[in-house]
RNA sequence: GCCGACGUAGCUCAACUGGUAGAGCAGCGGUUUUGUAAACCGCCGGUCCUGGGUUCGAAUCCCAGCGUCGGCUCCA
């Protein structure tokens, strides 16, 4: 399954933002070995395809799979000039330049094409070309991305000093493509397969180069597999959280503010659940919560390096003759509360909280529901301590992010990203850094990957990463540990027990992430079915006539004065109307009022998509106190 | 921003090749008072995204803008 891109506002507390527009060529391989063709089992039977499902072979059948709809494409669009065409997660894609747009219709027709190349089950033929043999003849098919690539692997060896590498091809059929392999033995063991969309993509991912048109496919070795994979895809429709949110009437998106949810109340009081959790875990760590202005002087942001760095991510206003800018991070102001007097290492460590919104300029064709806006909350927080504080700090962080887990089932994954080439600041000081988030990391007995060269331009820090119940990957929290950044360049200060100045060491953190994206995460994660401590509407009183009305209120109030988030169902729907409407709504409880509970005093609690048979009837003052106590438990279902 | 698709009632969707917009749900009014996922009847509801153009005539065709969606990161 394709996840979403981890590097979004969620993760980039700071500067971060600033070094993601990296367009660094990545390195290709080294030429091509000898690669085998891979002997795969006779095509139809399931099990032994399954068997030999070794991810090696997996991507050569994807890979296989990219030719053919290849030979497809420049089949029935005679003209067409070939991109690159590799394996990737769960399928494979071509790039193509041609003639004209695709349409659906077309995607139908090169999979018709593709199931009659299959079944005539050409075999993948290897073969090899000097350098400038290959060059020639992609140059005489009128290939021109073939011959760059060779061009660009031609210079790669003139500046190795190294004599340019013959080049492989395969040819299956007609079809023969430049081609490091490896391939299946032939286009008959190709699995099932569907082709699924068609995107743009510009060459080498660059916006200076052309744009190409991109179809995606999946392929598996087995129709199960395909089956399975097709189903994760109409679930994961099934379970965005636009559809969710408009369907539960927690928020709403409108042209006049693209990239900016409206909030209805229920999404509101969400939303205020989440941060009243944090704001009640974080008053117990020491946090002190502050605000800070959304609408600052461009001179803040000089002096940050936003004006240098990130200017055409912010939004900007000029008022008699002055300009100013939203605020696109919280981090440098926070210092100014720091300095706005003097600090004694008996301040320290101070950790300032700070919910701010925050506006950044993405590109119009980025925005994504909730999950990459314009406008979003930070549960940020920065904390200034003394150098010999930080491992504790981190530790404490770490401790934090397991607890916010657990309100919700998720369990974190670590990667710490360490010094990356380009770094600010005094090796010394990163080492440091660095030993102590590992150290940190080490002690909280929670493994981790390490990936050297990841961390921020400013400082090493620890991503923290989820994977929901379809199995994709999030990054929620981030923790940053910076010695430079901050410290430097606000020049912060503490007098230590001699009364020399100091230099202390900054934290910039975030749990949740953005408030709206980790909304997104949830609604995606349990469908729309949000555990009971957090769930906009806790439970529904549902009263089955009209004389049953009286006392569905009074639960309701009784419930309501118990903090609880409860609402009455005293329409004259019939009751099992309400409670398909309260099933719909996702509410995680239904309290049932009829003759026998109001007789008794009781009501029947019928848990989300519970069935009668397993239903409790229970009186009312003990129903407050477990509802009650179920909330504050913040269990996540 | 770029490529492509899409934009019809609050929501989900119809309207053959251009002939003047329709359904279900929701809402509102009534009837109904019901025991675990939809009671019944009626009513209201649309600048067909916006602005130009073509045409006797445009939701439908053309151009521009806005918005949404899928991508633009997987490297022969």
């Amino acid at each position: 399954m394709t996840s979403r891109p981890v590097a979004d506002e969620g993760s980039s507390l700071s500067m971060e933002m600033v070094m993601i527009d990296r367009n660094e060529e990545r390195l290709e391989q080294a030429p091509p070995d000898e690669a085998p063709v891979f002997e795969a089992p006779a095509r139809g039977s399931a099990d032994e395809l399954l068997d030999a499902g070794a991810h090696g072979e997996l991507d050569a059948m994807r890979h296989s799979a990219a030719h053919v709809m290849a030979e497809a494409v420049v089949d029935l669009l005679p003209g067409a000039k070939l991109g690159i065409g590799p394996a990737i997660a769960d399928g494979f894609y071509y790039d193509f330049e041609l003639p004209r747009p695709l349409t659906p219709d077309d995607l139908a027709a090169i999979e018709e094409r593709m199931r009659a190349s299959v079944a005539a089950d050409h075999p993948f033929v290897r073969g090899e070309l000097a350098a400038a043999e290959g060059r020639a003849f992609f140059e005489g098919r009128d290939q021109p991305y073939k011959v760059e690539i060779l061009d660009d692997l031609a210079a790669r060896a003139a500046a190795a000093g190294e004599a340019p590498a013959p080049v492989s091809t395969y040819t299956h059929g007609p079809f023969i493509d430049l081609c490091r392999g490896p391939h299946v033995a032939s286009t008959g063991r190709i699995g099932p397969f569907r082709l699924l969309s068609v995107a743009g993509a510009y060459w080498r991912g660059r916006s200076d180069r052309p744009m190409l048109q991109r179809i995606y496919g999946t392929v598996w070795p087995t129709q199960q597999e395909l089956d399975a994979y097709l189903w994760r895809l109409e679930e994961a429709k099934r379970r965005d959280h636009r559809r969710l949110g408009r369907q539960l009437d927690l928020f709403s998106f409108h042209d006049v503010a693209p990239g900016a949810a409206f909030w209805h109340p229920k999404g509101q009081t969400l939303w205020r659940t989440l941060e009243d959790a944090m704001r009640e875990e974080q008053r117990r760590r020491g946090y002190l919560e502050v605000s800070t202005p959304m609408l600052v002087h461009r001179r803040l942001w000089e002096r940050s390096g936003h004006w240098d760095l990130y200017q055409e991510h912010m939004f900007q206003l000029e008022s008699e003759g002055q300009v100013y800018s939203l605020k696109p991070m919280n981090c440098p102001e926070s210092t100014y509360i720091y300095r706005a007097r003097k600090r004694s290492y008996r301040d320290l460590p101070l950790r300032l909280a700070e919910y701010g919104r925050l506006h950044r300029n993405e590109l119009s064709g980025t925005l994504s529901g909730l999950l990459r806006v314009r406008q979003f909350v930070q549960d940020d927080a920065h904390i200034y301590c003394r150098p010999d504080q930080l491992q504790a700090e981190i530790a404490d962080l770490l401790d934090l992010n397991q607890a916010v887990c657990r309100w919700f089932g998720f369990v974190p994954r670590y990667r710490l990203g360490t010094r990356p080439d380009k770094a600010l600041g005094d090796p010394a000081l990163w080492e440091r850094a660095e030993a102590s988030l590992l150290a940190a990391l080490e002690a909280s007995g929670q493994s981790f990957r390490v990936e050297p060269g990841e961390g921020a331009f400013y400082a090493p820090k620890i991503d923290i990463l989820i994977d929901d119940a379809l199995d994709r990957e999030w990054q929620t929290a981030t923790i940053q540990a910076d010695l430079v950044m901050l410290p430097e360049r606000f020049d912060l200060t503490y007098t230590d027990e001699h009364g020399a100045e100091q230099r202390p060491v900054t934290v910039h953190r975030a749990i949740y992430g953005s408030l709206e994206r980790f909304i997104g995460v949830l609604l995606e994660h349990f469908a729309g079915a949000l555990p009971f401590w957090c769930a906009p509407v806790q439970a529904v009183v549902v009263s089955i006539a009209t004389r049953h009305e009286t006392a569905a209120r009074e639960l309701g109030t009784l419930l309501v004065d118990r903090g609880l988030r409860v609402e009455v169902d005293d329409s004259d729907l019939r009751m099992q109307n309400k409670i398909r409407l309260a099933e719909e709504q996702k509410v995680p409880v239904m309290l049932v009022l009829g003759d026998r509970e109001v007789e008794g005093g009781t009501a029947t609690v019928r848990r989300r998509g519970q069935p009668p048979g397993e239903q409790e009837t229970i009186g009312w003052e003990e129903l407050a106190k477990r509802l009650a106590a179920e909330a504050a438990a913040r269990r996540p279902s």
